[in-house]
DNA sequence: AGATGATTAAAACAGTAGTTTGACACGGGA
DNA sequence: TCCCGTGTCAAACTACTGTTTTAATCATCT
């Protein structure tokens, strides 16, 4: 059962089936998503989830490590930046790729995907995802936030500087089906994608200088 | 077929039937959602359902404009204020009363809970909620911003300003499980939500000073 | 070649979903 | 009193779900 998996074919059965999971859930859902259908997409029989994956809340499991993989290898956390930089760099560049991970067109946005509808409909698989994903990414921002502010506002107003920020990125994250109802726009060229960082990087930097006093 | 019902058991059913949907839709969705724990909470028959609302989507529908009008009648998007008055103003009335749907403890917020599931999993009854009550409501929210903003930032600009406002609610919206996880809070306090309002307000304020000029 | 263990395939299983059915209760008008 | 429409109820129906079973296939090593 997934010991080692000399062979090759296993290899590509469960990564067809990662592959399609990954589509399907990114569809459905996890609940109304289905095995069968996740199987036909993958060209593999009913029973190799069960083989590969004991069952689907563990293939769900592993799809949500799979496109965090993708999604965190293709843009990481501080592409290219020292810990020394200015904080504005600092913030620019914890925009710019947030906003990458969640607009791009491509399985490297699945996780932001999966993510939000953790968030709607949390499942088990929330907690593990706060502890490694959110929290760390909270507290650089946490850090970020208060270099920028000074010493001046307390922990509180910091923090709620924190959710303004990321507020802005859910927007994103949430509102493509009403933007496409709203505007008729469902996918963003890269130059918009780095507009928009952009804008959302200015507006909350302007925002606590503001705030700054 | 629920043409007249001068019965009053007949209301009392159909209203016991919408307060348990109301309840059992924000907590597992609607596809996860079952007609029999519905009618479970409800203490009525499960073909009540199909009696009063011929089927389960048909129910969701119902049940989406029922905590709609509980929701608003308790908020109004003015409550009491004038279009003339100042433009600073009117963003905080339109932030604190968003707010306050969103983060109420009670039945008011179910709506707002509804819709967050309907963004992450559209439905056909997301066409409807954009028509009538975000396209409405996006409309005003550009009116306040485009008299803050002046004439000299562009209307894309001042769209993504809009953007970055609706974000920072959905941030509460969304994220009040991973807040759960990530501070153990899970519920506000009526001062704690017209504190939240009160910063939204204020960071977009100085936000859109700044990009002003 | 034959044995071995990992992998795949088809079929069946058990549980649950939304929906429908047909019988029954009740209140008011002819 | 009889009838009829509205509303309620228990039970069944059909479809689909995740999972398991059993047999067949394949690559690899002796």
């Amino acid at each position: 059962m997934a010991i080692g998996g000399r062979n090759y074919t296993t290899q590509g059965t469960k990564e067809r089936i990662l592959e399609a999971a990954g589509e399907v859930f990114v569809a459905h859902g996890f609940q109304s998503a289905t095995v069968r259908e996740i199987c036909r997409k993958a060209g593999v029989n009913i029973a190799a989830v069960n083989y590969h994956f004991r069952n689907k809340e563990n293939l769900y499991l592993a799809t949500l490590r799979y496109c965090r993989e993708i999604s965190f290898k293709k843009y990481p956390v501080y592409p290219d930046m020292r810990e020394s930089e200015q904080p504005e760099e600092r913030l620019r560049s914890f925009v710019h790729s947030f906003v990458f991970r969640v607009l791009e067109e491509g399985k490297a946005s699945r996780f932001a995907k999966l993510v939000a509808k953790e968030y709607v409909q949390p499942s088990k698989a929330l907690d593990v995802l706060v502890k490694e994903t959110m929290r760390p990414a909270f507290t650089r921002l946490f850090a970020i936030v208060r270099q920028l502010a000074g010493k001046g506002p307390d922990d509180e107003t910091v923090r709620y500087c924190c959710m303004s920020i990321v507020g802005q990125f859910l927007f994103f994250l949430y509102a493509r089906p009403v933007l496409k109802r709203l505007f008729g726009k469902a996918s963003f060229k890269a130059e918009e994608i780095a507009a928009i960082a952009e804008h959302i990087t200015l507006f909350s930097l302007h925002a606590i200088r503001g705030l700054k006093g």
